[in-house]
DNA sequence: CTGAAAGCGCTAACAC
DNA sequence: GTGTTAGCGCTTTCAG
């Protein structure tokens, strides 16, 4: 027996107008208690379940929001989910779901489905905060929206981040502190994640700080944990370096395990740091070394935000977190340290 | 400017009717090319956007399906739902998360909403898939739905599993081969988890089989990475076990870090195992030997399933998958083997 | 305190 | 080919 009933055969049995049931669904305290009794006795004989696709219709507010992340196989972006889904839950709003997969391509796709859906609002973790549609397209149709881990340039759009160049400059001074001279960053494609940039970018700047020569870049595809290859001419060879500064914490615990693969020990031949801080890092041997971001919270922060933009608040609110290098084994001096510069 | 365009816009805009709109969108071939083209331009002046909600209300079906797991925080899960959402997406459906947080009080509260949204069926990782008010309802009001990492009792319900108490069965017993008579598992909460239970009893069975006395448990949280202090009296003192198995990836991983804490090694001086196969397994050293499932497609399949249910296929699928015991190296011969029983 | 009535945006007969 | 029309289930004035 399907759940066919409506309002109209509630009111009925009940022996009211649906005008009243509506009522004794959204402000009970309107309608006299015996009245409410009746209405609601007639719902569980029935097994009323109200239609929220009619009220969304009638309504401005679905009362539904949509996210768009990368992609869930990835710690950071799912565990941001899980704080989204909670808030959300607390608030009585409905997650919407959706994934890029890291190719732009798709996220105009799925934002414009979302939009299609009327959700009230969106939470989004781009590939490129800077120059992208779908912000253009969130502005022009005046959709609240907050970026989460995105740090776009533009003050005008709300977004929940640590500072990325700073994570990554902080990761690599903490490296060159214990002595290390050569270092390369392993980073995603930049085209898939302007995160990836930014830390690339901060880690240019920690070596040049440093006065260490040009920033070496091993730049490998998202989900890609196979790094033995990439990262074979960084471990091997003449120009070895003695670190890896890499811009997630997947990416690094997959360099960890490629390390071992061309028989090196970490952090006895090379020192690996990564970013992001997701749980299981926290867990692993050599513990992973870390510039930790609250991933859960950021996420349910990310919905308070887009709680108040929904409301009406019209100034966007930027939130960048501070960053905590995490006590990490996975850093250690450097192996053969070349005599220091000055 | 919001977009709030509508069909009767759009219509009167390219001078048709909102029937020959709603053609256009639906089956434009059943319209001349020209009209088509014509209705899009206003479509695309008018920035028009089709509220799906209409629609919805008017279809029996809106195209939607709901997933509920305990949490986006496990791997294993957040995977799944990677799946889901992939497959969902090909077939142009919208996904509706929720997340019960393990607790059983949840789901109803959970699958009732995502009823209320009227989505067209659900896919469903339960507490516990035998004796569940959530099944019963679902079955009452004849929503389509296919449990995911449950294995439930009864046969007319849709599942995609592995053979939960098989696949701690072949672990537990790959450790016995390898010398291990003094055995315990970590396992979570059996009422927030029935794979838990399962796992615990094919864990005992091995221990039987083999001879071995009793099984030992150590029972934790769902979410809890601290497992020092509840495995303590598991690691040392006279009853120490030799290896410990584990009934996820990531109890297991946090068991590998207990038993360092504790000065122990792994495999050196207790294995441990898991189940699920979460990639990160595979790349910490020393490698996570799992009952490995395919996750991310076991998401899409469910979603492939559910569209059969959705589709009117009566007779519920139940798809056990063959587990697969992962070459890890977390598992070595017992230290002190104890004389063989024989 | 309660009901009648007018839609929200859309689809689908059913006419023309 | 295309338009008219009647709702889908709900909320919400506006009267009574």
């Amino acid at each position: 027996m399907t759940s066919k009933s409506t309002m109209r055969e509630v009111a009925s049995k009940a022996g009211v107008s649906i005008a009243t049931v509506s009522r004794v669904i959204n402000s009970p305290d309107e309608v006299p208690t015996e009245t409410v009794e009746r209405v609601r006795a007639a719902m569980r004989y029935l097994n009323y379940r109200p239609n929220i696709n009619g009220r969304r219709l009638k309504m401005a507010q679905t009362r539904s929001v949509g996210v768009l992340v990368p992609t869930m196989a990835n710690p950071v972006f799912a565990t941001s989910v899980q704080g989204i889904e909670q808030a959300a839950h607390e608030d009585g709003l409905t997650v919407l779901l959706t994934s890029s997969n890291y190719d732009p391509q798709r996220e105009l796709g799925a934002v414009s489905t979302l939009l299609n859906n009327r959700v009230d609002g969106l939470i989004l973790t781009l590939a490129n905060a800077d120059d992208n549609p779908v912000i253009d397209l969130l502005k022009a149709e005046n959709i609240p929206f907050v970026l989460l881990f995105n740090q776009p340039a533009r003050k005008d759009v709300a977004s929940i981040s640590v500072d990325n160049a700073r994570s990554a400059y902080d990761m690599t001074q903490a490296m060159i502190a214990q002595g290390h001279r050569s270092l390369a960053m392993v980073a995603g494609r930049f085209e898939s994640s302007d995160r990836s940039k930014q830390r690339f970018e901060g880690f240019g700047k920690a070596l040049s700080d440093a006065g260490l020569g040009a920033a070496r870049l091993c730049q490998v595809g998202f989900g890609e944990t196979e790094l033995f290859t990439p990262l074979k001419s960084f471990l091997t060879g003449p120009d070895a370096v003695t670190g890896l500064v890499c811009s997630t914490d997947m990416l690094a615990i997959a360099a960890m395990s490629a390390c071992r693969e061309h028989g090196l020990s970490v952090p006895g031949d090379v020192s690996v740091g990564g970013i992001d801080g997701i749980a299981v890092g926290g867990l692993i041997s050599p513990k992973l070394c870390s510039a930790v971001q609250p991933t859960q919270e950021m996420g349910q922060q990310a919905l308070a935000f887009l709680r108040g933009l929904i409301r009406g608040q019209t100034n966007p609110q930027s939130l960048i977190l501070p960053h905590q290098l995490s006590t990490g084994e996975s850093i250690g001096p450097a192996r053969h340290p070349s005599s220091p510069r000055l």
